[in-house]
DNA sequence: GCCAATGTCGTAAACGTTTCCACTGGCTGG
DNA sequence: CCAGCCAGTGGAAACGTTTACGACATTGGC
């Protein structure tokens, strides 16, 4: 069946009765005499040839392939980003190469160092911290590579960022101008990266707008739609007339805690949720969200990836890092309505 | 910065002050003499070496990856399938190659050809229609295939698939044991194979429980949220107490449409979906849906794929194509709680 | 009819590994 | 002391391509 016996390019010569060398020509249209072209196709058809690609990758040097390695596919917000790096990747004629690290840092070093194998030609990584080994590993990577996340100054990579702070406070405005007082913060863990700058952008907001903190109002817990339900209930007690989480998992989770309970949203309890996922139009209420640019943040990550592997084949030079900032847009749907008290 | 001086098993050679056969015998963990690798070892290690995995593979036949094509990234079934499937490949050492179709029957038979490329060494198929032409090139396909979905008989090629008929059949029976007489029927589009079997589920079981076919209440349309919600205001005249739906998309869909024109669910109308995605569980109330074991599907194909590599290096053969087929599994959630009137 | 220019082709090297084979030297056992 | 063995080693071939180079044939202009 389909064990080893593929064609080669030495098939091919033999039964054309040319040489590899033509053979080679031909099939890369190359110049050649006619009927050497009309008998190399021939053969090549009749044989059901394939080039073989990894011989063709070790000679120059490329794979096609690309790597993108984010903590967690069952996300939505990473799969939006699989989808619109698949996109741009599949128009340029490479693959894709999937890999999960399931958020430890462990393994998020290995596919950097692994980039050295040259299994891919460039790698798109997606940290959920950065720790002093992963701008070490950053800085002498193997290959180009794309950090979806902030980086630190001076570490030589390109970066497509959230602008998590500034979303976080088109949320806390809009529930703030929709009648709402005492909105509480429902966050994610404060030591990734996302979590903390949620946080951070919370605060700020309510400091702009003349808001207390009022601590009572705020708890941390884990991403994921149970932690969401379990952690809102344990923020009822201070009263709450607006939820406001750090993703839409937690918001989710969140306002099925709140119906369960009997409450109204948004009669009751307005919910706004981050990243606008697939959860939040899927939510009813449908959740007003924060789109923080989940399949642009993917997009541009490809296109600056692809971008340095076209400059390195061209001029080999190293320019400048470069550092694009996707601005959030607040989505607003029926969970935050103004509440019209009966 | 990264331009192409990477170590070779060369450098390593000459610094090492050997012949390169015993640096790879070296880093193969071979026997060799203890300074010899001692000294092979440090110079690896200065040097920072990383074997060229393109050139191994093209040494050995093999390039440890793995090849999943499913029609959309996007569906969280398929995300579920990925998610199993990429657990067990990288438990075995091997990488995962994606490849999305965008359901495009061409584009998956482009994906059965490019095996023949040796870009990877296996591939899980997941088609959404089955042509003559797709039997033909997976007849002759190049490495080995696993499909998951149905397959005529006597295709040569390993496949798991869904049982939907059983499981319609499911939904229904307990549509109909919790009270429900004028179950609705909210199809996918019938050419394709999870729409044409869903639907010969939904017949077959009405039939067994004696319960009339009404052509009113059947309607088909395409997969997702937003034709979910139409499609379920056109069955509306026809005064369903239950809406059985293909898909935990379209069931998502219908429950919102119903809550948008002020119907109860599951008071005035009940829900069920199928597939039994993370959109069950994240939909308020929260959907009733057959489990066609996505997850199982998907870490069985894998297993298969794994199993036939292992074969093909050991003994060469080819033996008998296995089907295993998932069992279907009914979750109820509160989508579908009995009717209690008023 | 000669020379250069052009076009076509084959030989061979290269990409970075792994591995077969042959060679060396140091042992052991007789 | 020698035959035989073994571990350790290096040379070289192989995997399937692409491509530089040189050989040869054809052409055109004079």
């Amino acid at each position: 069946m389909w064990n080893g016996g593929q064609p080669t390019i030495v098939s091919i010569a033999e039964r054309a009765g040319v040489s590899i060398a033509s053979v080679s020509r031909v099939l890369n249209g190359q110049g050649a005499r006619r009927d050497t072209v009309e008998r190399v196709r021939r053969a090549a058809a009749e044989l059901g040839y394939v080039p073989n690609a990894v011989a063709r990758s070790l000679k120059d040097g490329r794979t096609r392939q690309l790597t993108f390695a984010m903590p967690d596919i069952g996300n939505p917000v990473y799969v939006a980003m699989v989808r619109a790096i698949q996109s741009v990747t599949k128009a340029a004629g490479y693959r894709l190469l999937l890999h999960s690290t399931d958020a430890v840092a462990e393994d998020e070093l290995a596919v950097l160092r692994s980039l050295g194998d040259r299994t891919s030609d460039g790698l798109i990584l997606c940290p959920i911290r950065i720790t002093g080994a992963h701008i070490d590993a950053l800085t002498h990577a193997a290959g180009p590579v794309v950090v979806i996340g902030s980086l630190p100054d001076g570490v030589p990579v390109d970066s497509v960022r959230a602008d998590s702070v500034a979303g976080a406070a088109l949320a806390v405005a809009h529930l703030h101008e929709t009648g709402r007082r005492r909105i509480a913060f429902l966050g994610g863990p404060r030591d990734t990266v996302p979590g903390h700058n949620r946080d951070l952008g919370y605060r700020t907001a309510l400091a702009a707008r003349g808001l207390p903190y009022d601590e009572r109002l705020v708890v941390h817990t884990d991403f994921g739609i149970d932690s969401g339900s379990a952690a809102a209930e344990r923020l009822l007690p201070a009263g709450p007339d607006a939820i406001f989480c750090a993703n839409d998992q937690l918001a989710l989770g969140a306002a099925h805690a709140l119906l369960a309970r009997g409450l109204r949203v948004p009669g009751d309890v307005a919910v706004a949720g981050m990243d606008n996922s697939t959860l939040a139009q899927a939510s009813w209420p449908p959740l007003t969200s924060v789109d923080l640019g989940s399949s642009e943040r993917g997009r541009h990550a490809a296109e600056l990836l692809l971008d340095r592997l076209e400059d390195r084949a061209v001029h080999g030079a190293f320019p400048e890092p470069r550092t694009t900032t996707a601005p959030p847009r607040l989505v607003v749907r029926a969970s935050t309505a103004p509440a019209t008290d009966p």
